[in-house]
DNA sequence: TGCCGGTCATTGACAGTGTCAAGTCCGGGG
DNA sequence: CCCCGGACTTGACACTGTCAATGACCGGCA
C-alpha cells in the first residue's frame, strides 16, 4: 500500500518464485499478494515476461554493484580473487536472481535490451580484470581463453554449489565458503 | 502408435520442450502430439513432475553413457580431456536434457531416486579420473578441491556457452569447438 | 462357452491460470 | 465546470493440470 505497487509487485514476485519456484510464480497470485485484483499489475508490466526481465535486471544490477566494489582496491591478484569470490557468494545468497540471470530463454533480447545491458556491465568487471591480471597476450584467441576459462571456473563453481550435486554432499565438517575458497586458491596459485 | 505409449510421451515431451521451453511443455499438448486422449498419458505418468523427472534420468543416463566410452582408452591425462570434452558436446549437442538435469527443485530426489542415481554414475566418471590424475593427495580436503576445480571448469564452460553470453558472441571466425579446445588445453597444460 | 479381473484409454468436470476488453474512479489543467 | 488520462477493477475466454467415472479389450479359469 505504502510503496509504489511496481515496486511492490516485482518484491512479491521474487518471494513467490523463492517459496514456490519459478513455476509457481502467478501473475495472480502476485496481484493477490500486493492486495489488488488481478489485473493491476498488467498496468505496470506487459506480460508476465517483464516482469522476470525486470528481476533479470535487477539481478545483474546487484551483481555488478557488488563486483565493481569488489574491484576498487588491492593488487590486481588480490582483486581477481575477490570478485571472484564475489560472483559465487552473489549466486548462494541471491539464488532466485542467480537463477533467473542465467535462464536466457526467459528474456528475449529484442524485448528487454536493459537486462541484457546490465549483464554486460557484470561481465565486464571480470574480463578487464582477467586482462590486467594476466597481461597483454601476444594472440587474441588466447586472451578469449583466458576470460572465459576464470570465468568458467567461478561460474561452474558457482552452479555446482547451486543446484549441482555439490548442493548437498559436501565432504563432512567442510562448510562452502571453505571449499570456495580452497578451489579458488587452488585454481589461482599454481 | 506403432511404438510404446510411454516412449512417445516421453519424445514427444523433448520435442515440446525443444520448440516452447519448459514452461510450453503441456501434459494435454504432449497427449494431442502423441494422438491420444488428454488423460492417456497419466496411466504411464502419475505427474507431469514425472515426465521431467524421466527426461532427466535419460539425460543423466545419456551422458554417463558417454563419458564412460571416453574414458576407456588413453593415457589418464588423454582421457581426462577427452571426458572433458564430451561433457561439454553433450551439453551443446543436447541442451534440452542438459538443462532440465540442473534444475534440481524439478526432480525431488524422494520421489524419483532414480534421476538421483543416474547423475551420480555420470559424476563418478570425472571424480574417479581426476583422482587418478593428479595422484594420490595427503590431505583429503585438497583432493575434494581438486576435483570441484576442475568439474567447475567443464560445467561453468559448457552452461556459459550454452545459457550465458558466450552463447552469442565469440570473438570473430572462432567456432565454439574451437574456442572449447583453447580453454581446455589453456587449463590443462599449465 | 461365459464370466472376471486388470490394463489401457476415454469423456466429463473443476479450479486455477494468463490475458483481452470494458468499465469505474479520481485528481489536475483547460 | 468539464473532461481527459492514468490507475485500478470486473468480467469473460481459452487453456492448463488433475480427479473421477466410464468404457473397451484381453488372457485365464469355471
Amino acid at each position: 500500500m505504502t510503496a509504489d505497487l511496481k515496486e511492490r509487485v516485482l518484491d512479491a514476485s521474487v518471494q513467490l518464485i523463492r517459496e514456490a519456484g519459478l513455476g509457481g510464480l502467478s501473475m495472480r497470485e502476485v496481484a493477490r499478494r500486493a492486495g489488488v485484483s488481478h489485473q493491476a499489475p498488467y498496468h505496470h508490466f506487459t506480460d508476465k515476461a517483464a516482469i522476470v526481465a525486470a528481476l533479470v535486471e535487477r539481478g545483474f544490477t546487484l551483481l555488478a554493484e557488488r563486483m565493481e566494489a569488489a574491484e576498487r582496491t588491492g593488487t590486481a591478484a588480490q582483486r581477481l580473487r575477490r570478485v571472484g569470490r564475489t560472483y559465487v557468494d552473489f549466486a548462494l545468497e541471491q539464488p532466485v536472481y542467480f537463477r533467473l540471470m542465467f535462464r536466457p530463454e526467459l528474456t528475449d533480447p529484442e524485448r528487454f535490451p536493459a537486462a541484457e545491458a546490465a549483464g554486460g556491465r557484470a561481465f565486464a568487471v571480470l574480463e578487464r580484470l582477467v586482462d590486467e591480471v594476466t597481461g597483454p597476450q601476444a594472440d587474441p584467441g588466447r586472451k578469449d581463453a583466458m576470460v572465459t576459462m576464470h570465468w568458467s571456473l567461478v561460474h561452474g563453481l558457482a552452479t555446482l554449489l547451486l543446484d549441482g550435486p555439490l548442493a548437498s554432499e559436501l565432504g563432512p565438517g567442510v562448510t562452502r565458503g571453505r571449499h570456495v575458497d580452497d578451489v579458488l586458491s587452488l585454481f589461482l596459485e599454481r
